[in-house]
DNA sequence: CTATGTAAACAAC
DNA sequence: GTTGTTTACATAG
């Protein structure tokens, strides 16, 4: 919009690539090299190309002794003119490039392909000249030590004629084919890893977040997804002012990197996710390169992956349009001139848009009234008078009102109906077609925890006084629901988990940026260690009862949820005792412990006989380990011994990877490159996680011993853990071992070392609590030790300050934040009870960053992130922003 | 962990 | 029986 206002010139534009991301073909299966060395083990995604995808590459078993750099191709992306309706295309003089323009189809086609020509022949020219000496064969292992051994070369070349964000979309990934270690021949998935996360609405980015997040790895994620609800960006999330800047090109002229081994047999392939497949025989020829010429328009399609072509063939088998029901929905609602429909009628406008549902099994209408039910965007809006309801749509989104048109593309080439009944062929190339490219999502920032003030049941009051009881608290806050309220349905709930599979306070919750207004965490199993270490208790089971299985027979009274952590505390406790009583109460609900032996397959499979509740010594020693760690991360100083930054200590990568490394976490990829060194807050996640792993071990071998079996919904077994983290025995075995001592040897001394340490220093306690002592102003004492903690002067200065290149004067902060007058404090009583911080009371010698530290206070969610409201409403939103801190 | 699909209990009409 | 809400579980990513 704003280019057209400036030149009023009706842009040209050029067709994106839009991609689609279907599958997760392969855990953690391949390294990727990014452009700044690191090397990441995420997931590998896999796209599915729309209009073309280029590049096929293919290894030939030969060496040469040519070392030459890599050579850069330049694929010149088709350039044509579309309509109007999509002006986000750019123009021609924008982009710079010089694309021809394209008068036919056929010409067009012959143009793909001799683009795709060169670049393959490039890429595997630069393959062939690559390092020379290595003899490792790619396939020497399986995933996920295959990687291993790899070594990396770049490939880069972008696309030229396209909006910048786009340039590096083109290859989602390779596929190596290649011979292991027994001379079989072997495939393997390679993702390029690009640097964007394209999720989000376009609108509301600016450029300044374009400029912070370029020097943040970003993994390309998504391209829109037709019928993908679009979340909206809250409106006072947003930077006023800021309207879609472009952003800077070189932000997005990243090379691609893959991480291969030279001098191997493997072909590579672009490879794609099922569209239209053609099921010709896949030229398995190691020399062929020919195929890239059958490349057209619509007939791109190296080498479909089996698991997808299943998936893809279930999926076309049933016909089944390749759209959410809750994009049906808004597809049927939008198409109403009034904008709003009656069931009865959006049941009516699916039937008979896609008639597959004629004849689909009659729960989809109860699929639909639950996607009406469940997601906010649709508004049930009832007549006065009348009986009727109608559904609307959410009117103050901001988002592009989803309708079918606008994700089939030009109709004519929408979707054929093929002559069996209603099996549809879906022509994702034409859905891609009408969808609009959407620009990145804004990375998580960093965050902190916080306590979470406890109410008094008597008193009713919010206090941080450790003497509160446990009971109190466990009496107050109410167990996350999907349904809490209708701001925080499904996907806050889920997210907000509280009990992990293994039964226990869940670890990771507490750490993600989207909940730490709610993080309690600290405050439960400080409680719990106090007042229950040394009596009789059980773990807390899940999160609620279970109360139904995989198959439920019809007509079972269904027992009451547990609402509160009380509840789920009592029940477990008193588990058995709660039993007979819920049965007396509803004689035809299945016990727990039915429904765990005969609605749980995975239980049955994995020969757990019976639930046990766990012991009171193995959940004391658990509730210690996971409250000693906790703590003391959070008092601790820098350790860059026990929590090497994963780059620098490669045996801590690879003990790492199988267990989901810290290096493949969110948190760790979105810090920048300086922040990702072994920062005392990122030190302390991954400390936690790697805690939280050990006691999920712990919960595995006790399981194994058979001393404890927790009738959590989902049982933690060997087999899942391999299934998950794909890692086959002696990986485990090895991850285990090492995982264990080095927890044990390692970190436990260092950790007590240190305590006795400070406890000798500070004269206090050993273990500074996470809770804060009563005082004035307990949120702001707890703040401020943490904050004071966390950068206090450290043990190893040295260590601290190699980690922490830039300081600014805290003086200069003050004034800085002085001068912008930027007092922005929020309507969170807490936020407002804060008091401005002493910093005397702050380490003189050791001023935090100016940027990093301001990130780490401003955990509000930040501009075009989605801030949750608080999941418990008794509770207050801790958010707080570096404005709040302005006097600071 | 998130998003989605499915089944089903249950209430109100 | 329909509509709407909510809980639960499964699966894919």
């Amino acid at each position: 919009k704003e280019r057209n206002s400036k030149s009023n010139v009706k842009p040209k534009a050029c067709r994106p690539i839009i991609l689609q991301r279907k599958h997760t073909v392969l855990n953690n299966s391949a390294s990727v090299k990014q452009s700044d060395g690191y090397i990441s083990r995420r997931k590998s995604n896999v796209f599915e190309e729309g209009a073309n995808t280029i590049c096929g590459i293919e290894q030939i078993n030969q060496n040469t002794n040519n070392n030459a750099s890599v050579k850069q191709s330049i694929v010149k992306y088709e350039q044509s003119e579309l309509s109007a309706s999509q002006p986000w295309c750019p123009t021609h003089n924008e982009t710079g490039s010089q694309a021809p323009q394209i008068k036919n189809e056929t010409e067009h086609i012959n143009l793909i392909q001799e683009q795709c020509n060169v670049v393959a022949s490039s890429c595997k020219q630069s393959i062939l000249q690559g390092p020379q000496n290595s003899t490792n064969n790619i396939m020497t292992k399986q995933e996920p030590g295959f990687s291993n051994n790899f070594s990396t070369q770049t490939l880069p070349f972008h696309i030229q004629g396209m909006k910048p964000m786009f340039q590096n979309i083109p290859v989602q990934g390779f596929q190596l084919r290649g011979l292991n270690s027994n001379n079989q021949s072997a495939v393997q998935e390679v993702p390029v890893q690009n640097h964007f996360q394209m999720h989000g609405n376009t609108e509301h980015y600016s450029y300044q977040h374009y400029e912070a997040a370029s020097d943040i790895q970003h993994s390309y994620n998504n391209i829109q997804v037709p019928g993908y609800y679009q979340q909206p960006i809250q409106p006072s999330s947003m930077h006023s002012g800021h309207l879609v800047a472009q952003p800077r090109q070189d932000h997005f002229q990243n090379t691609m990197s893959v991480g291969m081994t030279p001098n191997t047999h493997y072909q590579v392939h672009g490879f794609r996710t099922p569209g239209k497949f053609h099921d010709q025989a896949v030229d398995d020829s190691l020399t062929n390169i020919t195929w890239l010429g059958r490349m057209g328009v619509n007939n791109f399609m190296p080498v479909p992956l089996e698991r997808e072509r299943k998936v893809f063939e279930r999926d076309e088998k049933r016909g089944r349009p390749p759209y959410s029901y809750m994009a049906l929905i808004q597809f049927a609602i939008n198409s109403s001139s009034a904008g709003r429909m009656t069931l009865r009628q959006i049941y009516q406008w699916i039937e008979e848009k896609f008639p597959y549902f004629i004849s689909a099994k009659p729960g989809w209408k109860n699929s639909i009234r639950h996607n009406l039910s469940l997601h906010d965007i649709f508004v049930r809006q009832v007549t006065t008078g009348s009986k009727a309801s109608y559904w609307t749509l959410r009117s103050d989104l901001n988002i592009r009102p989803l309708t079918l048109d606008s994700v089939r593309g030009t109709s004519q080439h929408s979707f054929q109906e093929s002559p069996n009944n209603h099996e549809t062929t879906w022509s994702l190339q034409t859905v891609a077609q009408g969808q609009k490219p959407i620009l990145p999502r804004l990375p998580p920032r960093p965050y902190i925890l916080l306590p979470v003030p406890l109410i008094n049941n008597e008193t009713n009051e919010k206090e941080f006084s450790p003497n509160v009881q446990t009971s109190t608290f466990f009496n107050s806050t109410p167990i996350s629901s999907q349904y809490g309220d209708r701001e925080n349905r499904r996907s806050s709930s889920q997210e907000c988990s509280l009990l992990a599979d293994s039964g226990f306070v869940s670890d990771i919750s507490v750490f993600t940026p989207s909940t730490h207004g709610r993080n309690f965490l600290g405050c439960l199993i400080s409680r719990l260690e106090r007042q229950f270490l040394n009596s009789d208790c059980s773990p807390m089971l899940s999160q609620t009862r279970v109360t139904s299985g995989t198959k439920r027979s019809t007509k079972k009274s269904r027992k009451e949820p547990l609402k509160t952590l009380h509840d789920s505390f009592n029940s477990s406790v008193n588990f058995e005792k709660n039993e007979v009583a819920a049965q007396s109460k509803y004689p035809s609900s299945p016990s727990s412990a039915s429904q765990l032996l005969h609605c749980k397959p995975s239980y049955k499979k994995d020969k757990h006989k019976s639930p046990k509740l766990m012991t009171e010594e193995s959940f004391n020693e658990i509730l210690e380990d996971l409250g000693s760690p906790f703590k003391s991360c959070l008092a601790r100083g820098p350790d860059v011994d026990s929590m090497m930054s994963p780059r620098s200590d490669p045996a801590s990568r690879k003990r790492r990877c199988s267990w989901g490394s810290p290096e493949s976490s969110k948190e760790f990829q979105h810090r920048s490159k300086t922040e990702r060194e072994v920062t005392p807050s990122s030190r302390c996640i991954r400390r936690v996680k790697s805690c939280v792993g050990d006691l999920r071990q712990n919960y595995a071998d006790m399981q194994q011993k058979n001393l404890t079996q927790l009738p959590t919904s989902t049982p933690l077994n060997k087999n899942k853990w391999q299934k998950t983290k794909r890692c086959n025995d002696m990986d485990l075995e090895d991850s285990k071992e090492n995982m264990l001592q080095c927890f044990q040897n390692t970190t436990k001394q260092r950790d007590d070392q240190w305590c006795n340490d400070k406890s000798d220093e500070i004269g206090e306690h050993s273990i500074p609590s996470p809770i804060p002592s009563s005082s004035k102003n307990p949120a702001f004492d707890f703040f401020h030790d943490l904050i004071g903690s966390v950068f206090k002067t450290p043990d190893k200065p040295s260590h601290f300050e190699s980690l922490t290149p830039e300081r600014v004067p805290l003086a200069d902060i003050t004034h800085q934040h002085k001068d912008t007058n930027d007092i922005n404090v929020e309507s969170s009583a807490v936020s407002e009870s804060i008091a401005p911080p002493n910093p005397s009371l702050l380490s003189p010698k050791y001023e935090p960053l100016d940027t990093s530290f301001s990130k780490l206070l401003d955990i509000s969610g930040g501009s075009g992130t989605f801030s949750r409201h608080n999941q418990f409403s008794d509770v207050p939103d801790l958010s707080l922003s570096w404005s709040n801190f302005s006097h600071f």
